[in-house]
RNA sequence: GGCGCCAUAGCCAAGUGGUAAGGCAGAGGCCUGCAAAGCCUUUAUCCCCAGUUCAAGUCUGGGUGGCGCCUCCA
């Protein structure tokens, strides 16, 4: 498998440190709010890859951490004169609301930094002990100087990132580009915790790092985020984790691009900011999930009705092919499964496998499905074994994307049984205007019914 | 100023130097009592100009036009 690495900038065969496993840590949600459409799209690509490698063989360890102290919650907290530890609470249960929706397998743990100040502080003072970081009246900071590679991964020196810095220098700084590890606490009623250096909280960077050393090791294969973790987020990172251990950090970058919202960017002041529980309301969250995937996960894309239309046009024609196919399967005969159906599946199957396996490139995985969908739309006569090849591919292949998970056969109420059998009655005898009527109905109550050569077929309209 | 990214049909979007995937939308046809679903057909001087090459969407240089990071905003 290939993946781009934003530490070469390149496209890298994927080694892992043990093999059969892979250590994966993605950057996790502050959780003061519903996550947004911006959150959506690591969460659900690098979702994807998880689930790919596994699809593989791989025994995949995923660490994604839910950030649970920091200024917006503090804030947050204060306009609804709540805890911090309450924000919290109710923002992880929404999150796991959200993504469970989404097709997002939960982690193999999901850490919370106000779970990891041990942690987190022990990492500070090995940082200090080693000549990294520095104490300042209750702040510590870490020395962006101490670390030679630092702007490694932004491929960044120094000197450059100095010279865009904002020029109302905090004094207390040796660098401007120093960063804080630790926060002395401002006021007394603020949530803080016991340290060395006072009362006080984490910085955003290192909770990352002890949480990744913590629950992965020193050493990781792969660390994701949103292009705009680059700098200064991963950069910091890496700088805590290779001055405090020694050890490399993490192999592999990999960085997802961003969304647009009606090609402008998602922000708050310009109005266009959704959540997902706020697009969900419109899209299922499948056609959300399906559309992220739509694009290669670095490219940035756009969002606005006219694709997600288009997203739901297309999902709907892969479920229609499988709900066509499960209808054929009532009727259909059995014999031995024919060579052409295998061949052609399993060229399918090589193709999605094969786009997968170059830097997780969904949108060609996709047009495998639907060259899979097209074929199954033109079988004739399939027997019932060719079928059920046909359709096992498709979801197979569907739920390494996370999707087709909702074909469960609903059924019908018997009021609605013995309409369908009446309009069947109708038209037997040309009653159109009485068999137009019922499907009619039908439809408003969010019956679709189609005549096909082998009986009536009926779907529920989500 | 520093570091990068992108430009392929009406829209979206793949594309290892060797005949330009796939989806959405549109048009026409087939199927249907009519529909629906589906099938078939149909639409590309690959932003511009040079260069390398037998061969360039793909490589190199130069333009033009968008965009991102360098501010704990994903």
């Amino acid at each position: 498998m290939k993946l781009y690495n934003t530490l070469t900038r390149k496209k890298e065969e994927f080694k892992t440190i043990t093999p059969g496993e892979v250590k994966m840590y993605s950057c996790g949600p502050t959780v003061y709010n519903y996550f947004h459409l911006g959150n959506a799209r690591p969460f659900i690509v690098f979702d994807c890859l998880r689930q790919f490698l596994e699809y593989r063989g791989y025994n995949v360890r995923f660490v994604q951490n839910f950030t649970d102290v920091d200024d917006k919650l503090i804030n947050k907290a204060r306009e609804e004169e709540c805890t911090v530890k309450d924000i919290a609470e109710k923002y992880i249960k929404e999150y796991f609301i959200d993504a469970k929706a989404l097709g997002i397998k939960e982690a193999t743990v999901h850490p919370r930094a106000t779970e990891n100040i041990d942690a987190i502080i022990e990492t500070v003072s090995t940082l200090i002990e080693k000549g990294h970081a520095y104490e300042v009246d209750g702040d510590v900071y870490f020395s962006v100087e101490s670390y030679k590679e630092y702007g490694k991964l932004s491929h960044q020196p120094l000197d450059d990132l100095e010279s865009g810095v904002r020029k109302e220098l905090d004094d207390k700084k040796r660098h401007p580009m120093d960063f804080a590890l630790w926060k002395k606490r401002k006021t007394e009623d603020e949530i803080g915790w016991e340290s060395p250096w006072g009362i006080g909280r984490p910085g955003w960077h290192i909770e990352c790092t002890a949480m990744v050393n913590r629950y992965l090791g020193h050493t990781i294969d792969i660390h994701s985020g949103g292009f705009d973790l680059i700098f200064p987020h991963h950069e910091n990172e890496i700088a805590q984790s290779v001055c405090a251990n020694g050890a490399p950090f993490a192999n592999y970058w990999l960085h997802n691009g961003f969304i647009n919202v009606n090609n402008e960017k998602m922000s708050k002041s310009l109005g266009n900011f959704f959540t997902v529980r706020d697009i969900a309301e419109k899209y299922d969250y499948e056609v959300i999930r399906f559309f992220m995937l739509s694009a290669h996960y670095r490219s940035p894309i756009n969002f606005c009705d006219e694709l997600m239309d288009a997203a739901k046009n297309g999902l709907d024609r892969i479920y229609n092919c499988i709900d066509n196919i499960e209808f054929l399967l009532g009727s259909a005969q059995s014999a031995s499964l024919s060579a052409d159906v295998k061949n052609a599946m399993d060229g399918y199957k090589e193709k999605f496998i094969a786009a997968m396996e170059d830097d997780l490139n969904t949108a060609d995985a996709i047009s495998a499905i639907f060259e899979a969908v097209r074929f199954a739309n033109s079988l004739k006569n399939a027997s019932k074994e060719d079928l059920e090849c046909v359709k096992d591919t498709i979801l197979e292949l569907g739920n390494v994307l996370g999707l087709l998970k909702n074909t469960k056969k609903e059924s019908l109420d018997e009021e609605i049984e013995k309409l369908i059998a009446e309009r069947t009655e109708a038209r037997k005898n040309k009653d159109w205007a009485l068999a137009d009527k019922i499907r009619d109905d039908l439809k408003a109550r969010g019956i679709v019914l189609e005549d096909t050569p082998d009986g009536v077929k009926w779907k529920i309209e989500k």
